[in-house]
DNA sequence: TTGTGGGCATCGAGCCGACAA
DNA sequence: TTGTCGGCTCGATGCCCACAA
């Protein structure tokens, strides 16, 4: 709309994005989390959320028009196209989308679809080469120029001459528009920095930044200069489109799904990134893999969100509920239907509501679920054999695909009739009907516990003793599963087992008192050590530790994967572990971190174990005494006064939290800097 | 978004549009032509002209979406509620409509309800006290102010203390949003004149005023000082929606019609009168008014267009065609079914396309149509009268309201099967029925010309020698329908009419040679002189011609009528014709005025007694040459190459042109300044 | 009557180091 | 290491009239 200024900073202007944007700009401006599903791979739309983004960018709450075309909730489609885009005015990223629905009957799902799906998983593109300052009131101001940040420059920035004085140069830096812009950098002052000058203040009020907002520069495979801008999450002008109502803009997406889904025809979204409160077309492998995640009241997991500079944050949580969002207009749908408290206090901008896939359970005993369970199609009525009554039994426990591709509501909900304890038990059941060797048929507790067990915690208690007692696995950890003191337990567990000195070795890094003179180095080597000694454990037995480490050119991650195949024909357990990195993995760092995935994963298992104990002591003394010490949550809670199934929910969400803690803590101590 | 300039010139921001925004200055902004429906009338709804919005907007050709709803062409609706609004960045005026379709079987069409309708047609609200000035490359200039136009400054502005040297004072000035700008209003410089200075540079600045875009003052009720922008036709920046396709925009525009169609709900649209190239919210006595215009091929008729300085100014122009502009997915439609040819070769931005309600018909015998002639219900099947067979003959050549209320498409439409020449002896004939004193059946001809007449041209003439002799009206002008030379025709007309001399005399002001020395006063002169002789040769007749003038606040307009009432129980034939202006006219004017209107009456029915023989006399020699003297015609076509009936036409619309460039200098000779 | 440009005063944009967080 | 400030310079902003269309 502006002319570029007449000092030309601004120039060579590609008319009307005829060049195609840079994809690692587009992604560093879009942010760390921003990652989209490639071209000619499967995903899932979410009509929610897509309304969400426009009534976000509208900064109006949607009206209540009912979903009058009986659109599904989620439409698997093809995507056919992505292209990324940048407003001309805002520099706002966005991407366009063709998504084709694959026709119902069509839908095939087996599972090599869902494998070859699952190469076209997102990559995070994150660029390596980037740095991302917020700009302060002085680098906007119309009195200065921009301070480049030491480190940066000299990672990011051509090298100055240093001979010269002062040593300056030009910088030239293209922007998303593909338009060129060119600074003066400078090392002057006392004491002496690296600042942009000449130019910057055109720059800045020409893209209209103002203090908080963030450039980035970033290097490219070219050795060029790119230049992106995303802006704070201030209020923004909420888009007063004068053309269109917001109402006919949500039924234009209710519309256009619908007449695509209707015709199997394609249709075109746009995803704008920093618009979008979450993403809403998801990758099918990401979604069918989240699938497999047991969601449950007091579940504890972590999610990712963006920090100020760029970088990214894992906040923890529990899962204090699930139900529909919306259970009018969208019934059974999967779009935030998780509900969820955050443990920090500063919690104000995070959702209440979260969708499956968006959040990572922290391991516990009641997600080992094993995939491909459950027979490919569904159940014929009146089918007697022992296959059809497991079914029913893993009802809800094992996540499945049913005829409409998805669990259907209710089913991956808790049973409203159980309490938590026969939850539980069924958990355990289910675990030990798909995890020991012998697969024979384990009757359903949930069906068999009479009501007034359930409901005196005494009788509970004995008939928990009895039927909670669980397989030693092999090459594992043996558990007593009647021992009724916490202290005992672990002082038992101590002395049985190594891997439980390492985890208090973990323990004693952060929280606990013991081992304050702890040396890092000669801890990874203990470690190492006592790796070993565990692989040679498991090797011999029955099941199987697997090991993959990728790394590709954008991102650096190493997988581990536990397979618990108790018979060859047997679908196996499997636990996973990743490590991302932004930063390349040195070579000679590799089988360290090998082994310590190895590691962690094992500590996994082991922690399950321990957890599985703290849940049958728990309701045996309803909080008494915690099994594991954690002053905090004896100091936030007081149990006399809540009844016995919050109490014991919440403190199975502090025990979860602290062994998490754990894990967490020595991931961040191992991760390369 | 961006905060006010700190220099506190534009103050008292009203948060988001508290403060309902301002008619008078909506209206200024939205330009001369725009007027609005009001609330509680009912209105026609075209989803075309929606579409065509949001497709201007977009700067974009909507994709070829099928309109799968079965959404109908127009939707009769209860207009709920109007908003005025603007957009915050831009300000760009836009009206917020709350729409109902009344549901089918409710609706009911009578007189009574189209007059109750015609109550809440459209006003200009146009205010009086108001001045608009498109900005020159000085105005916008950093290097000055604003230069005010002599006659604006001393109509709107407050009054200079002429005491004070120079004279000065401070212009307080509310825009769209109820932002006070203020401005240093001085009179100064050699010659003296108004300018606006301190401050002005601030608000060109932050409203993104351009040369070429316009400024309007507007005192109002309290004579406060509004001031209001209007920015020119310049490529826009094609709001490039960074969260909605226009797919989907397309499509919502279609769902959100088609729900509220289905359930009679209310639904919500913007109207931006400035995008959008043209109204889709039309008041239904508008609609029903436009109903009865004849349309046909050939037909001339005017249509208002605003002009640079916020005025408007009428084209002149021709129809060309009529067919449906989307036969595949709107067909039948009346959204721009016309097609036309404009007179004046600058007329690269007008459309090529119009909508019946957008054209006023300029009167030719062809459109002398009885108003409430057809009976209000439809005919019976089998209905063996005299007036069953005479509203067949009519079919097409009236409009009428169906069961669906409207006319069904192809009957508006010529009929397919017959040439031209069947046609105009049939509009002939109609007239002859409808403005003769004796009401008696005349067969129609369209079904007696053989084939054979049609395709040779030599038997069409001996053939359209019989026929179309016309009938001489009385107390008008006699005409020779079988004279063969045109310079014998003309020569015939001068003499034996006065009135064929004024018309000569307007020929002369513009295109032939003779008369140069014209003297307008001496001429209007001679005009009123045989005004009055003519207003003498009418009056005892039996037709009676009227008169009506009006002047409202906002409008000052004189309307002249001819009623031609061959019995006095029988419809009248009419004419119309309207002066409007934009200043109050003088009363010493108005009788001068009101001869003039009745003259241009008369020579309204001369040149239809004229055309009418042009166009029968061109049948027979095919345009070798042409009754009237048009160099650029013959110059420009070459007829030995084209078939007859293309000739036929071209040569009509030629002689139209030229006949209607006769009057409209007349016109405008003769409008007071 | 009004658009444009030269003359000229003034203000703020923008470059610098000092200083402190 | 880097955010903010005071000092300083210079060019753009903006007010004036002359001149011409």
């Amino acid at each position: 709309m502006k002319a570029p200024p007449a000092n030309g900073s601004p120039a060579n202007p590609a008319e009307g994005e005829r060049k195609s944007i840079n994809s690692e700009l587009w992604h560093a401006c879009a942010g760390p989390l921003v990652s989209l599903p490639t071209a000619g791979s499967q995903v899932v739309y979410f009509p929610q959320g897509h309304i969400e983004q426009v009534a976000a960018s509208m900064q109006k709450e949607m009206d209540a028009i009912p979903n009058y075309l009986s659109l599904p909730s989620k439409l698997i489609c093809v995507l056919h196209n992505v292209t990324l885009h940048a407003d001309t005015e805002t520099d706002e990223v966005f991407a366009q989308m063709t998504l084709q629905p694959v026709d119902k009957f069509l839908q095939k799902y087996d599972r090599e679809a869902l494998m070859a799906s699952e190469m076209g998983l997102e990559q995070n593109k994150q660029p390596t080469e980037f740095f991302c300052k917020t700009l302060t009131a002085s680098d906007t101001s119309t009195h200065g120029g921009f301070s480049v940040p030491r480190r940066a420059a000299e990672k990011i920035f051509p090298h100055l001459d240093f001979t010269l004085q002062p040593p300056a140069q030009e910088l030239v830096a293209k922007d998303l528009h593909d338009i060129s812009w060119t600074f003066r950098h400078i090392y002057r002052g006392q004491p002496k920095r690296h600042l942009l000058t000449t130019s910057w203040s055109v720059f800045v009020s020409t893209k209209r930044l103002l203090a908080g907002d963030s450039v980035l520069f970033i290097r490219d495979e070219k050795s060029e200069l790119l230049l992106g801008i995303r802006r704070a999450n201030r209020q923004q002008p909420a888009l007063s489109s004068s053309v269109l109502s917001s109402d006919s803009m949500h039924i234009g997406i209710l519309a256009a799904a619908a007449h695509a889904a209707a015709n199997s025809s394609p249709f075109t979204i746009f995803y704008n990134p920093r618009a979008s409160p979450a993403e809403f077309v998801i990758p099918l492998a990401k979604y069918t893999k989240a699938l497999y995640t047991q969601v449950s009241l007091g579940m504890r997991f972590r999610m990712m969100f963006e920090t100020e500079e760029c970088g990214v944050r894992r906040y923890m949580g529990t899962i204090t509920g699930i139900s529909d969002f919306d259970p009018v207009r969208w019934k059974d749908s999967q779009w935030r239907n998780i509900q969820v408290g955050w443990d920090e206090s500063t919690a104000a901008d995070r959702p209440t509501r979260v969708s499956l896939w968006e959040i990572e359970p922290v391991a516990t005993p009641f997600y080992i679920c094993p995939p491909f369970f459950r027979p490919k199609f569904p159940k014929q009525p009146g089918m007697p054999d022992d296959e059809a009554e497991a079914e029913n039994t893993f009802k809800g426990a094992i996540p499945c695909l049913g005829d409409d591709f998805g669990i259907k509501g209710t089913q991956s909900q808790l049973f409203p009739g159980l309490s938590l304890v026969q939850w539980m038990t069924m958990q355990q059941n289910s675990r030990l009907n798909s995890s020991t060797s012998q697969p024979t048929y384990v009757p359903s507790m949930a069906a068999s516990i009479p009501d007034s067990i359930c409901n005196d915690p005494t009788r509970l208690l004995s008939f928990q003793s009895h039927t909670s007692s669980l397989p030693n696995l092999q090459g594992g950890f043996k558990l007593n599963p009647s021992s009724q003191q916490s202290d005992q337990h672990q002082k038992a567990q101590q002395q049985n087992s190594t891997k439980i000195q390492i985890q208090q070795k973990q323990e004693s890094l952060t929280h606990l008192k013991q081992d304050k003179h702890y040396n890092q180095q000669q801890d990874q080597q203990q470690i190492l050590t006592k790796v070993q000694s565990l692989n040679e454990q498991l090797q011999p037995s029955s099941y199987q530790i697997q090991q993959q480490q990728t790394q590709t050119q954008n991102s650096h991650s190493i997988q581990g994967e536990i397979l618990l195949s108790p018979t060859s024909h047997q679908s196996p357990v499997h636990f996973q572990s990743n490590y991302h990195f932004q930063q390349p993995v040195e070579q000679q760092q590799h089988s360290l971190l090998q082994q310590q995935i190895q590691m962690q994963l094992l500590q996994t298992l082991q922690h399950q174990q321990v957890l599985s104990q703290i849940s049958a002591q728990l309701h045996c003394k309803l909080s008494q005494q915690l099994p594991v010490q954690n002053q905090q949550f004896h100091q936030q809670q007081n149990f006399q006064q809540l009844p016995a199934h919050q109490i014991a929910v919440l403190a199975m969400s502090q025990c979860l939290a602290y062994l998490a803690k754990c894990c967490k803590n020595f991931r961040t101590s191992m991760t390369c800097k």
